[in-house]
DNA sequence: ATTGAAATATGATGAGCGTCATATTCAATA
DNA sequence: TATTGAATATGACGCTCATCATATTTCAAT
């Protein structure tokens, strides 16, 4: 009865991915149901056969969240890029002056962080494991073996690129913008090795 | 006639700075102009004498904004503290713990830049002009003799200190939030030598 | 003491918001 | 094919918001 399993995940999923680019975008507050569930190609009330409330699907979205963030995780677990510094790549990859442009906020943590420490302990709770588990993925990337020296290397190297994106993001000078890019990248480098 | 322009002068200031305080709470979304009056002790619509919408109340706060990054800048100019390196001084009381309280969300630059990379361009200019005389400060404020390399490793750490506050906010383990900011600020360390 | 321009207060407007009650549509199952 | 429970659509609710028109208060200049 009813619709299957399979249409339900998916729709459930389209939503998130509609909410995730717009809350990026705009902010949890500067986006409506409304205009969620338009670009979801649905209709407002059924939203609440998927989320019991705005705030649950803003925690859903902190901890799920399909953007860029684990995309860049993904090319640091991957192994086809041993040869050289994984974490570097990834870096040189993240700080790409073209991430700067307003419509490509695909980042969680250079666009929503601050709406995360707003939000309730739950939202926080997401993305902390988030957090971690890229964490350590990069640390894993980097050179060395495994060390406590190393994790710190690579938290700094997290703070690095996420502070420099959401700074070039709020700067309207783009001379400025690339060059703090390019500072940041050169941290992670002299960082990762 | 009317009040004195000083009058005038300390109500905008106040309307500002609870704006300030309310707005890195909670988000530029998240504060109605009636909350901001109500916290400078006057009523909503007296708001449009002092300015022309939220918007341009925002595109202030931005550029002048009495909050702690300045104090940070003021710290970092001032020569009192010369006998070492003023910019680790500086970073060590930026990266304090305490910070991550969310009653002390102090510097717009780590609760605010993302809503400035949301705003309008003016509000994006003035933040900008804020960014680079901080990072003049910050390059100033360290060891070497002035340099692009020195400026380069100022922006990495501003970054990186920046970077870390704001994600030490949005964690809930308090454990991994005193590793990254300590492992910040080490990394701020070897950068200003 | 009077004046008058500007700061402040009051109240209203229209739009948008999150949420929910209700109706409708869907497709897997029997 | 009929049934049925859940997904989706429609429409409405009460509330908050930014803004503005209007009234009132303030106090420096006269």
């Amino acid at each position: 009865m009813g619709y299957s399993q399979e249409h339900i995940n998916k729709t459930r999923r389209k939503i998130l991915e509609e909410a995730g680019r717009l809350m990026r975008q705009r902010g949890y507050h500067g986006v409506s149901i409304g205009a969620i569930m338009e670009a979801a190609e649905l209709t407002h009330g059924g939203f609440y056969a998927h989320f019991d409330s705005k705030e649950q699907l803003f925690e859903a979205m902190a901890a799920e969240d399909f953007d860029f963030t684990n995309q860049v995780r993904r090319l640091l677990e991957s192994d086809k890029f041993d040869r050289t510094n994984r974490a570097v790549f990834a870096a040189e990859n993240y700080l790409d002056p073209s991430r700067t442009d307003k419509m490509w906020r695909a980042c969680t943590m250079a666009a929503s962080s601050q709406d995360v420490s707003r939000a309730g302990e739950r939202a926080q709770e997401g993305f902390t494991e988030r957090f971690r588990t890229l964490a350590n993925a990069f640390s894993e990337a980097m050179g060395g073996r495994a060390s406590k020296k190393r994790d710190a290397a690579a938290l700094a190297a997290l703070a690095t690129c996420i502070g420099g994106l959401t700074l070039a993001q709020a700067l309207t000078d783009d001379e400025l913008s690339e060059a703090l890019l390019g500072a940041c990248l050169d941290n992670v480098k002299s960082l990762a090795t």
